[in-house]
DNA sequence: AATGATGATGGAATCGTTTCCATGAGCACT
DNA sequence: AGTGCTCATGGAAACGATTCCATCATCATT
């Protein structure tokens, strides 16, 4: 069926033209020490021959697969798609092939792909993490180098001091929303709404925190990581608490299924409610109203994430980038 | 620095306790033949050693890594975030890694990314692919199993054969299209312009080919791969053209940017414009008005491809996925 | 001149698996 | 009893790189 073809060049094809041993050619296409005139001999008969050296018997005498994993909720979500999109770009500058999991934000499946790694022999994970502390903590005592983008997982119990080594690449939720926060208030608002995802605790925590004294907890639903779950949250909580004026989505997802569930209840934006919502994403213009919202740079968290992986130098705990409040037409007084 | 821990448990540790040799591990592990006995003994052993094949050492004996590799234009797209989803979701199935690559429409990238995933010895890809015909046909040559998604490359003079018979997963656009154009023309349009995307000649050939009579060449305008030049192309074709009362946009990012440039541009949709966008993104129902789409299956087009890059059975030369016109407010009859 | 330090070099071991091949046992048939 | 067949089995040879280690040359220092 399939001829023989021709063989593939090796290591030692590159050595026996140049005259050398095979541990040379290794040392001078690794960059190690080499008389000039070796060097140039092995570089020649590299290109002569079209010599690309096979990532497999690296992996192997390694013991560790190139490339970056990266562990992502829903890459359907505009947002994780640009944070891949970051990772991608970066990673290609280092020439580093990338493998994505899709976690559904689900402990077990997360659980899974990384065993899938694992067995793969990927040590250098980025990921939005969805699981226990229990399953993380015990990836990186087995010497994996991980960061966390977008969120980090709550050091619980003994496994806390491992945890918090971890870096981190988070948005800067807190002042995002406080900025959001005090526009609202200024606006007349109280009773201020948190539409959040389950595994948002990050966001919510930097929810309840700033609203202080407004704080009511009934306010503050969760969803489900599907379209569904979000629109139900959504339209419950609209319909379950009328006194509502306004309300922060806590994804674009989330904000998506906020403008559905009013316009569905004949709630009106901004007359009735005012919307803001997490994260920019271009239809928020498009929009009617165009939205209001916490721009994140998602793709930004991405890209420093994978420097942080691949660059592997000095590692800062953790590192936090701005977000910003873009305000377009989604608020307006509380009447 | 790092203690030199725990050894890992190979094939040779599961032989020895199970008093066997490793070939009849590896025999029994993937399903070769032995006898009840040894079979039971050897399993034991393993899971007993919790023993975890290495993917590397198989790897490099089988001359091929595992996984498949999946090249996109642009991951930030919905569409081609979509379409990743259901590669991702079938390749999970078969517990396969999917390494992703993003080629921003450019051949030249594309050839570079296809390049390293040659060096990691990837023999399974599935691409939406962006450039000539030359290079898809040499990897394909070199025996590497390719599945074409989305579109497929136009078989070029001495390639056309091997290019043939590379399997493809494609949306059926002329179809939509067709539907599209006739409810447009029943709606009294004459003038239908198409905002298309550089590498998206299998859709505007379907359009040409479906207008008929009624093609103006001038209507058709191709748009670079960034938001930037889709606006541009949109707005470029607006002002330029003040009879046209009818646009099809190739894709969602050239939809988002027809409506940012006739809401720029005064255009009112639909009474002064009507618009029929590809592919049917969560916002076509926020925008204003709702836009009329012709929705894509996506997520199949990713799962079909994927299946037939896994299952390696009998291949189908290439499969045909409908599309479907839904029908919201962004058409309206000529005036 | 003897000694030591430095640097370039190549042979060989190593990584963990699959698979080729030879061996030997068991069995049926002549 | 001898022959041939089918199995299960294990040793050993790949696969292609990196890297340890020994060797040897060169040069400076005492």
């Amino acid at each position: 069926m399939s001829t023989p073809g021709p063989r593939r060049i090796t290591i030692k094809d590159v050595a026996e033209l140049a005259g050398v041993g095979v541990a040379t050619v290794s040392r001078v296409l690794s960059g190690g020490s080499a008389s000039a005139e070796t060097r140039e001999r092995v570089l020649d008969a590299a290109t002569k021959l079209d010599y690309r050296p096979s990532a497999l018997g690296r992996n192997l005498r390694q013991q560790r697969s190139g490339g970056v994993a990266l562990l992502v909720p829903d890459i359907t979500d505009g947002f994780y798609a640009r944070l891949c999109d970051g990772v991608l770009s970066c990673a290609r500058s280092y020439r580093e092939p990338v493998t994505i999991g899709v976690t559904g934000d689900d402990a077990e499946q997360e659980a899974d792909l990384v065993g899938g790694l694992l067995e793969q022999s990927m040590d250098r994970i980025i990921a939005v993490p969805s699981g226990d502390g229990e399953m993380w903590a015990s990836v990186v005592r087995a010497g994996l180098n991980v960061v966390f983008a977008d969120r980090r997982v709550w050091s619980a119990g003994q496994h806390a001091r491992t945890l918090d080594e971890v870096p981190a690449v988070l948005s800067d939720d807190r002042s995002g929303l406080r900025t959001a926060i005090e526009y609202l208030t200024g606006l007349g608002h109280r009773k201020i709404g948190f539409l959040a995802r389950q595994g948002m605790n990050q966001r919510v925590a930097a929810f309840r925190e700033v609203m202080g004294d407004l704080l009511d907890e009934d306010l503050v639903v969760f969803a489900r990581a599907s379209r569904d779950s979000a629109y139900a949250a959504a339209a419950g909580l609209f319909q379950r608490r009328a006194d509502l004026t306004a309300v922060i989505a806590g994804g674009n997802m989330l904000g998506e299924a906020a403008v559905l569930a009013a316009r569905e209840l004949y709630v009106r934006i901004p007359r009735d409610l005012s919307l803001i919502m997490f994260d920019d994403v271009p239809w928020a213009e498009l929009c009617s109203p165009p939205l209001t919202v916490i721009a994140q740079p998602a793709s930004d968290v991405g890209y420093r994430a994978a420097e942080l992986v691949l660059r592997h130098g000095r590692r800062p705990r953790t590192v936090s980038l701005p977000t910003e409040l873009i305000v377009r037409s989604s608020c307006g007084p509380r009447r």
